[in-house]
RNA sequence: GGCGGCAUAGCCAAGUGGUAAGGCAGAGGACUGCAAAUCCUUUAUCCCCCGGUUCGAAUCCGGGUGCCGCCUCCA
C-alpha cells in the first residue's frame, strides 16, 4: 500500500510521488502576523505537523517551509492604530505564535521565511513577470494580467467569464481587467516601503509565497498546503504568477484543511465568532485540543464545543493512563519481552501495519487512533496488577507500548510523560477572554484559585493509608471527597494510592 | 447566480460495492471495604428521503430535502 492523497488540483485522490524519490518539499502558508491566533490557525497547523511527521515516518525526507506574511495592509493599519511601527507589531505577533503553537507541540519547520526577508527575491519575480509581458505597471502599482495565463482557475474550478461577472462594482479602473491583482503596491508616504524598480512600495499579497516556496523549494516541488479559504484567491493566483513566471508546474499536489466551526458556522475573524488558541488553552491542556483534532479527518469541518473537548480530554486521558502503567513497568525493571501472538494480542500487534494503512490514505488520521485504540484494549489485557510482582506481563506490557508509542508519536500525542500530564496544571486561566490587548505575560499571571500543595496531597494520602490499614473507611472515604472536591482524582492500585487533577 | 462539500447511534467520528471501526456518554457483570482505573458483555436490522443499477449499496446513478463553504480579508 502506498500513500495516496486528495489533491485539490483535479479534486481527486491520487497516489503521491515525489518528485525526488525520498524526498518532499512541502510549503504551508502560515499565517499574516497581526493578530492572535485562533483555533482555525490550530487546526491547520496541527493538519500539516500530523503530514510532516507521518512523511518523516514513512521515510522521507522532508524539508518543511512555512512562512510569516508580515507585511500587509492589515499590519499596517494595525500600526497606525496602535501608533508603533509596524516591525513591533509583527514581532509582537510573531513571538505570540511560538508560545502558543510551542505548546501545542508544533515541531518547527525547517525554513520559516518572512516577507519582508525576501524583498529582493520578490522583486526580481515581479520585474521576471513585467518582462514577459505577464504583468503591467500603473503608477507605481504593479498587476498580474491574468489574461495571459490560460490556466487560470484550474486550481479552484473556476471560470474566467463566471469570475468576470460576479466582479465587484468598484473595480480599480487602472486595472486591464478586474480579475487582475496586485503584484507590488506603491507607498503612500509613511508606510513601511523597499526600493523597486517602479519606485517605493510594498509587496501585494501572494506574491511572497511564491518567491519564498521557489527560492526554499525549487521552481516545482511537491505539496503546497493550507486551508480551504486560500484555494481561491491565494493559491489559484499563486499558481498564474509562478507558472506565468517559469513556465513550470508550481506545485504538485496541493492539501487543503477544513474549517473549524462554531455551531456549524465557519469560525472567522470576519464573523467574530471565533476562540484564540489561548483562550482555549486556558481551559485544556494543550494536547487534548490535539486530540480533538486528530479526532477527524483534516479535511471534514471540525464543530468546535466544550463538550468536544470534554469528550477529548476522556479519550486522551485513557491514553496517557496506558502510559502510566508502561512507565510504572519501567520503574519496576521490567525490560520488554515479546508478546505471544494469538487472537486476544492480535488488534496490538496489528496496530503499525493498520495504522500505515489508514494514515496512508490521505492521513485518515481519525481511522489512525480508532487502530491504536483497539490495540490499547488489548493491550489493557496484559497489564500487570504490580509490576514488580508479574514481572513477565511488566515486560510484555512495556513491549506492546512501546510498539504503539511511535504511532502516537506520529500524531504528536503521549509526548508528555504520564505523571506530568495528570498533574500537570493549566498556565493560566480563562478570566472573561483574554485579549490581544493583555500581554501574554500577564495573562500567564493570573492564577487558579489557589490550590492544595502536593506535599498536602500526599500527606492526606498517608493519612487515608492509615484510616484504611485501621478499617476506618468513614474517614477514608471523607478524606477521598475532600480531595475530590479541590479536584483531586485518588486511585487505589495494588502498589498502592496515586492521584492526579481532575480538570 | 456560478462552483464545491456534507448528511452514519444520545453526542463525536471512520467506513466509496460484500452485509455497520473507534471514542465519549449509558446499562449489566468481574475486581475493590466502597470508589476510581482496568477487563468482559451490551447499546444503529441499519447509514436524510424517493427511485434506479447490481446476486449484493451507507457506499454507484438519477431526482428531492436540509446544512455548510468558496466566488471579498481569512487556516
Amino acid at each position: 500500500m502506498t500513500l495516496s492523497v486528495f489533491n485539490t488540483m483535479g479534486n481527486r485522490k491520487e497516489p503521491f510521488v515525489p518528485l525526488v524519490p525520498g524526498k518532499v518539499g512541502m510549503y504551508v502558508c502560515g499565517v499574516t502576523v497581526y493578530d492572535l491566533c485562533h483555533i482555525g490557525h490550530a487546526r491547520a497547523n496541527v493538519a500539516f505537523d500530523i503530514i510532516v511527521r507521518y512523511l518523516r515516518y514513512a521515510g522521507y525526507d522532508v524539508t518543511y517551509v512555512r512562512n510569516f506574511t508580515d507585511i500587509d495592509d492589515k499590519i499596517i493599519r494595525k500600526a497606525n492604530q496602535k501608533g508603533i511601527p509596524f516591525a513591533e507589531v509583527t514581532k509582537k505577533y510573531i513571538d505570540a505564535f511560538y508560545e502558543d503553537f510551542d505548546r501545542l507541540g508544533l515541531l518547527r519547520p525547517d525554513v520559516e521565511p518572512r516577507a519582508t526577508e525576501h524583498i529582493p527575491g520578490i522583486v526580481a519575480l515581479v520585474a521576471r513577470l513585467v518582462r514577459g509581458g505577464k504583468a503591467y505597471e500603473v503608477g507605481g502599482d504593479v498587476y498580474y494580467s491574468v489574461k495571459g495565463f490560460p490556466g487560470y482557475g484550474k486550481l479552484s474550478g473556476k471560470n474566467v467569464e463566471d469570475l468576470r461577472a460576479g466582479a465587484r462594482v468598484d473595480v480599480d479602473e487602472r486595472k486591464n481587467d478586474p480579475l487582475d491583482f496586485a503584484l507590488w503596491k506603491a507607498s503612500k508616504p509613511g508606510e513601511p516601503a523597499w526600493e523597486s524598480p517602479w519606485g517605493p512600495g510594498r509587496p501585494g499579497w501572494h506574491i511572497e509565497c511564491s518567491a519564498m516556496s521557489m527560492k526554499h523549494l525549487g521552481e516545482t516541488f511537491d505539496i503546497h498546503g493550507g486551508g480551504k479559504d486560500l484555494v481561491f484567491p491565494h493559491h489559484e493566483n499563486e499558481i498564474a504568477q509562478s507558472e506565468a513566471a517559469t513556465g513550470k508546474p508550481f506545485a504538485r499536489y496541493w492539501l487543503h484543511n477544513g474549517f473549524v466551526n462554531i455551531n456549524n458556522e465557519k469560525m472567522s475573524k470576519s464573523l467574530g465568532n471565533f476562540f484564540t488558541l489561548r483562550d482555549v488553552l486556558a481551559q485544556v491542556k494543550p494536547e487534548v485540543l490535539r486530540f480533538f483534532l486528530a479526532s477527524s479527518h483534516y479535511r471534514s469541518p471540525i464543530d468546535y464545543s466544550d463538550q468536544s473537548l470534554t469528550e477529548a480530554k476522556a479519550g486522551l486521558d485513557r491514553l496517557y493512563r496506558v502510559k502510566e502503567k508502561a512507565e510504572a513497568c519501567r520503574a519496576a525493571g521490567a525490560s520488554p519481552s515479546p508478546i505471544p501472538p494469538g487472537e486476544e494480542a492480535a488488534p496490538l500487534l496489528s496496530a503499525p501495519a493498520r495504522f500505515v494503512e489508514a494514515m496512508d490514505d490521505d492521513f485518515n488520521t481519525a481511522a489512525a487512533l480508532g487502530h491504536l485504540f483497539d490495540a490499547i484494549r488489548a493491550l489493557n489485557r496484559l497489564a500487570p496488577g504490580e509490576p514488580s510482582a508479574e514481572r513477565d506481563r511488566a515486560g510484555m506490557f512495556l513491549a506492546g507500548y512501546e510498539l504503539l508509542d511511535p504511532l502516537f508519536s506520529v500524531l504528536g500525542l503521549l509526548r508528555a510523560g504520564a505523571k506530568e500530564y495528570f498533574q500537570e496544571r493549566l498556565d493560566f486561566i480563562h478570566v472573561g477572554g483574554i485579549t490581544a490587548e493583555m500581554s501574554i505575560s500577564d495573562a500567564v499571571k493570573v492564577e487558579l484559585n489557589p490550590r492544595i500543595t502536593e506535599d498536602e496531597i500526599e500527606r492526606r494520602i498517608e493519612a487515608r493509608r492509615a484510616a484504611r490499614a485501621a478499617r476506618q473507611y468513614a474517614e477514608a472515604d471523607r478524606i477521598r471527597k475532600d480531595l475530590e472536591a479541590a479536584g483531586v482524582l485518588l486511585e487505589d492500585g495494588k502498589a498502592g494510592t496515586t492521584w492526579k487533577y481532575k480538570e
